[in-house]
DNA sequence: AGCACGCCGACT
DNA sequence: GTCGGCGTGCTC
């Protein structure tokens, strides 16, 4: 880059860009001034990507411009290198508006993340650079064909024993087909070696596929929507406050089946026709199959989707249609929070109380929280949809921040069903260890003679297929992280959830020799059991070892709608949103799973999966019933999720938080450091806990816990601790922490732990 | 955090 | 004589 002559410069004022830097890490984040050179002064505006040197080395680094100003910079500052964002003609195409620079500066503060961290989050994924090299290609799956027919390959299986992996690639391309590269290692263990050699044989093909169409969704005429009187007034109150000058929020709490989803489409359709848009979030695509349909066929090309099933090209399309301002309604997980709509009158957070609403990963964001921003911003009304709503949200609502909406009924007023408690310590001291107790095998049995449907739900948590041995008890952990193997029937194999790491299933114990059991009751065990007590039943598991996109929970869906008496079988994916009108037993396995676990929102989280599983039964024209099965009879989350008494758990529920200060009464903020070494990690929190403690002295209310070791101690071989605040997260404890956090990382006496700071975790 | 620069030990 | 260990200091 040529140097102007020393005079122009001085006593020019030039344009200095203030930009976010993706190289600039949380410790050291803040807008870095670069020079914009003439050449590109009519295209580096505030919300294009630009490349620009950062470092010693001058490294080409992604940022974003956050604003341009012309003054005299006060020092020698580094030219931005390139814009990347251009339309056709080479004119300005910033990606990013006012509201989403503000919005990420917002975020910054609040979340603990950087400013470039939060504006990613708003794109979507697939359009980054690797800093400074070439532009990912959009996002392929790699399939793998058979060249040689069936029975060839099935012979040359035979033939290749020396080669297992091989052979067990062959068998399984002869027996279904075609068949994605990642999902024949998964089920072989076979490396990405054994593809090349296959075809150096000539006996398979690979072709670079771009990832999932977007999915087949049902169409289904859209029926006239005709309210009842309570989802009239429902919406009629609701319509009030959309059409409020002033940015307001609502809690839509309706029992399941009390049709909330009628009550959003009729809002969406006010907010239309008063020229406004819509965002409707769920907690997850595969879960609302239903949803999708219904508004996917109500709104037609008037609804964008975004969802990370979405390749990244699709995503970008929709991304592009809703910049554009064709759509007035997206529907989507998490991260459609940050569609870039112009003019939203209207964003639904269905089952707001759903844990996958927040990020794991930074930008540690809660979408109910970005939501509010949002609707502030354009004045727009929040609706958080519910049948049992977080105690959080349930408080506001009843202090009066939110607008509190009530469904009661349910449709064509059918009664809630009648619920069981099976009491499984007796069984088991009656010496059954079987996961389907006497009083559940007896409904199922009736269901199954009577031709009607019954939907199980296994609580995962704990439920894991693990291994062990029978006799000395040894049992198969993965070697980077503290957590037990998984077994996969699907593959054979023994896999870690938290690295991937897998090993091929064992035959004997490798300590003693002994037999090994199978702890733990998976889905795959239930479903054993199942077919050896109801051999005439037709059962139907569903989790994510069965539903592939080979074998989409819409296929399973479908041969469960169909099958007289037939028992649907699953995890999570059960027990939300399926509306089955046949259905009338369902039952929950194990209800105590995620009561017993060190988190204070269990008992919410049980409480609202008993209530959910519940809901599915009864929903047509036959009265539904419901067992439960569980080792607390007593206990009474589990008393009052089978009365469907919302209203009494939430006092007991608000009283115990009130109590011991956990949130809503105090937030908390939890600070997690973690690496290699645990002694280096363990001193790390205790000098941030002791720095907190610090500065937060003239504080009242404040607790700082720890440390603790984190729910999973030890992750790919890095050990992890937590300090836990609870206080309330005023902007000076925000900024103690972000401080504390960049105060850390920066001292170089603390290399090699790393930290971040999560506001109200879920975990 | 990540990375380049810098000053001391066992190797072609 | 050099390659490379990780201590230290900076990032527009």
């Amino acid at each position: 880059m040529p140097e102007k002559a020393a005079s122009e410069v001085a006593d020019k004022a030039s344009l200095v860009a203030a930009v976010a830097v993706s190289a600039a890490k949380y410790p050291i984040d803040k807008p870095y001034s670069y020079r914009v050179p003439e050449s590109i002064a009519a295209t580096a505006v505030p919300g294009v990507r630009v490349v620009v040197p950062f470092g010693r080395g001058n490294k080409s680094s992604e940022g974003i411009v956050l604003s341009i100003e012309k003054r005299e910079p006060e020092r020698n500052l580094k030219p931005i290198e390139a814009v990347l964002d251009l339309d056709g003609d080479g004119a300005a195409a910033p990606l990013l508006g006012e509201e989403q620079l503000k919005l990420a500066l917002w975020m910054s503060g609040q979340f603990f993340c950087t400013v470039f961290e939060a504006l990613r989050a708003m794109l979507p994924a697939g359009l980054w650079f690797r800093d400074g090299k070439s532009p990912k290609r959009d996002k392929t799956v790699k399939t793998i064909l058979l060249e040689i027919p069936p029975e060839e390959a099935r012979s040359l299986a035979a033939g290749r024993a020396r080669a297992p992996s091989q052979a067990a690639v062959l068998n399984l391309l002869a027996d279904e087909g075609e068949l994605s590269q990642s999902e024949l290692m998964y089920r072989t263990g076979a490396a990405s070696g054994v593809f090349k050699a296959l075809t150096r044989l000539g006996a398979i093909r690979v072709e670079q596929r771009e990832l999932f169409r977007r999915p087949a969704v049902d169409i289904i005429p859209p029926d006239e929507i005709v309210l009842t009187r309570e989802q009239t007034a429902a919406y009629e109150k609701l319509r009030a406050e959309l059409e409020r000058t002033d940015a307001a929020a609502a809690l839509l709490y309706g029992v399941t089946g009390s049709g909330k989803t009628a009550v959003y489409i009729k809002l969406i359709e006010a907010a239309i026709s008063r020229g406004e848009a819509s965002i409707v979030l769920v907690p997850e695509i595969a879960l609302t199959p239903q949803l999708m349909s219904i508004f996917v066929s109500r709104f037609g090309d008037n609804v964008a989707v975004l969802h990370s099933s979405l390749g990244s090209g699709e995503r970008y399309d929709e991304w592009k249609r809703i910049k554009s301002g064709a759509v007035s309604v997206v529907i989507g997980t998490r991260s459609a929070i940050f569609a870039p709509l112009e003019n939203i009158g209207l964003i639904i957070i269905d089952e707001e109380q759903e844990h996958s609403y927040k990020s794991e990963q930074s930008p540690r964001y809660h979408a109910r929280e970005v939501a509010k921003y949002r609707c502030a911003r354009h004045k727009a009304l929040l609706v958080l949809g519910s049948a049992t709503p977080s105690v959080e949200s349930m408080s506001k609502a009843r202090g009066g921040a939110y607008t509190l909406v009530r469904l009661g009924e349910r449709f064509n007023t059918r009664p809630l069903p009648d619920v069981l408690i099976a009491d499984m310590k007796e069984e088991l001291k009656a010496g059954s260890a079987d996961s389907i107790g006497r009083v559940l095998e007896n409904e199922l049995r009736e269901n199954v003679s009577h031709g009607e449907q019954s939907i199980l739900f296994l609580n995962r948590r704990g439920a894991s297929h693990i291994v062990s041995c029978g006799e000395c008890g040894y049992t198969f952990s993965c070697p980077n992280c503290d957590v037990s193997m998984t077994h996969h029937t699907a593959n054979g194999r023994l896999m870690c959830h938290y690295c991937g790491y897998s090993q091929s299933e064992a035959s004997a114990c490798p300590e003693c020799g002994g037999r090994l059991k199978f702890v733990g009751a998976g889905t795959q065990k239930v479903e054993e059991e199942l077919r050896a007590k109801l051999p005439e039943a037709r059962i139907i598991r569903m989790d994510a070892d069965t539903v592939s996109a080979a074998n989409p929970h819409t296929k399973l869906l479908g041969e469960f709608r169909a099958g007289r008496g037939s028992i649907l079988l699953g995890t999570q994916m059960v027990a939300k949103g399926l509306h089955f009108e046949g259905v009338t037993l369902a039952g929950v396995v194990f209800a105590d799973l995620s009561l017993f676990v060190s988190d204070y929102r269990a008992h919410e989280r049980t409480f609202s999966l008993i209530t959910q599983v519940i809901g599915r039964a009864g929903r047509g024209e036959l009265a539904g019933r419901a067992v439960i099965q569980t080792m607390t009879p007593g206990h009474e989350v589990i008393r009052l999720a089978a009365r469907q008494d919302y209203d009494e758990f939430f006092e007991r529920e608000i009283a115990r938080r009130t109590a011991s200060g956990a949130p809503p009464s105090r937030d908390l903020l939890a600070i997690t450091a973690s690496g290699a070494k645990e002694e280096s990690v363990l001193a790390g929190c205790v000098k941030i806990r002791d720095s907190l403690r610090g500065y937060l002295s003239d504080e009242n209310d404040v607790a700082v816990l720890g440390p603790a070791p984190a729910a999973v101690m030890r992750i790919n071989n890095r050990y992890r601790y937590k300090i836990t605040l609870m206080c309330k997260a005023s902007r000076r404890v925000r900024e103690v922490v972000a401080h504390t956090v960049r105060e850390f990382s920066r001292d170089g006496k603390n290399r090699g732990v790393s930290v971040h700071a999560d506001i109200d975790p879920f975990d």
